[in-house]
DNA sequence: TGTACATCAGTGAACGCGCGTTCACTGATGTAC
DNA sequence: TGTACATCAGTGAACGCGCGTTCACTGATGTAC
């Protein structure tokens, strides 16, 4: 009848097994890790026999980059949200760090999966596409403070990378719960130490 | 005849596979990654049964254990080097800096093990004490900076925060591939650029 | 110096496990007429 | 509106793989007497 057949859930086709996978995915990733990650794992969680996903995805590699491509969208959203929490060029960049940091600690494998897996395939367009939204962002903000396009000098790149690095860092070293004096505070103390080390790249009062 | 016993090498008895044992795990970690690791793996590279590791290591996390210590050890040579080729106290935190990086370059496998992995014990005695030695002298080049114990005020821990986390990010983020033109930088000229951005949390010429 | 013996550090076969992959299949859906 | 048929998206059994682990074993070493 219905000629777009939006979630017919008929018992046997699942109706958009895709878009059940991916959840999955994420979930599978959230609790096994990048290193536990497998596609039968997915399979069970969606409640489909472990051949299904191959109609979808080529490897549990493939799935794993579609994963990274939503994972870079949020983690746009998540800067994007700390920025507007935020007036001004520095303090808006000093918002979309914690917005940073803040995405990495709430699903710490997808920003491992992200950031420093060798799994997803970084020539897929998608996937591309949206990790470099993300640094488009974080351009962005730096060319607000500088008044002009960070890539058209070193300074801007450096500029850039300064800022990229120690949010990166942050969240790297509280991920990996190697700095416990950081770790061990309070969520708001620590979201206001946070912003102290972060707002040192580009100082609140200085030219 | 000896009875110290230093290489029998006998033929049977191997001598010293615990040491053997380390070596080949620290080529199988950086061949195959944390991901890849096994303990079949390192038995082959040593030469041995794949039931003989047994008789040293309790299982491969033990063995993983052994050798991110060893890791954290030649970590803390590498900054010292870095420092060493230097003179002033800001001068130096630069330069302890940039042999942060270049360990994590050199040897991004075990630098992963070391500060992404779960597979490590830190609870481990001499595992946690080569961390903390790192850590210490980490503290130690900001203190020679700021002229006190960074560890006995927030602003210090700040200090000590913030020259970690630009560094670790770096590396990182290098490690990752993902700060394209940092990545594609000749190596004296990236050095340089690295430099440019450590610095920026203690300028050089600044009370 | 020689012999007996306990201990230690390896061997290699066997096991069960979960994985990815393949395959013939089948139920459900959509379309042509 | 009904029927035939192609296509699609699942199933579930089977396979081979390398892994960690266990086990009885055996060769080498060191020690007691």
């Amino acid at each position: 009848m219905a000629t777009q057949h939006p979630h017919p859930r008929t018992g046997y086709h699942h109706g958009d097994l895709r878009t059940a996978l991916l959840k999955a995915a994420r979930l599978e990733l959230a609790d096994k890790g990048v290193e536990g990650f497998t596609l039968r794992g997915c399979a069970r969680r969606a409640m489909v026999s472990h051949a299904a996903p191959a109609h979808h995805f080529r490897d549990a590699d493939a799935l794993l980059t579609a994963l990274a491509a939503e994972g870079f969208r949020a983690f746009l959203a998540a800067m994007q949200a700390g920025r507007q929490a935020q007036a001004g060029a520095r303090a808006e960049l000093t918002g979309a760090g914690l917005g940073y940091v803040r995405f990495a600690l709430a699903e710490p494998a997808l920003f491992q999966l992200m950031f420093s897996s060798s799994r997803p395939d970084f020539d897929d367009p998608d996937l591309r596409q949206a990790a470099s939204a993300a640094f488009e962002d974080l351009v962005a903000n730096v060319g607000r403070i500088r008044g002009d396009n960070p890539r058209a000098s070193t300074a801007g790149l450096t500029d850039v990378a300064a800022a990229w690095s120690i949010v990166h860092g942050l969240a790297a070293l509280l991920l990996g719960q190697r700095m416990a004096f950081l770790n061990n505070l309070p969520p708001d103390e620590r979201d206001d130490v946070l912003a102290a080390i972060i707002a040192r790249t580009f100082p609140l009062r200085e030219g």
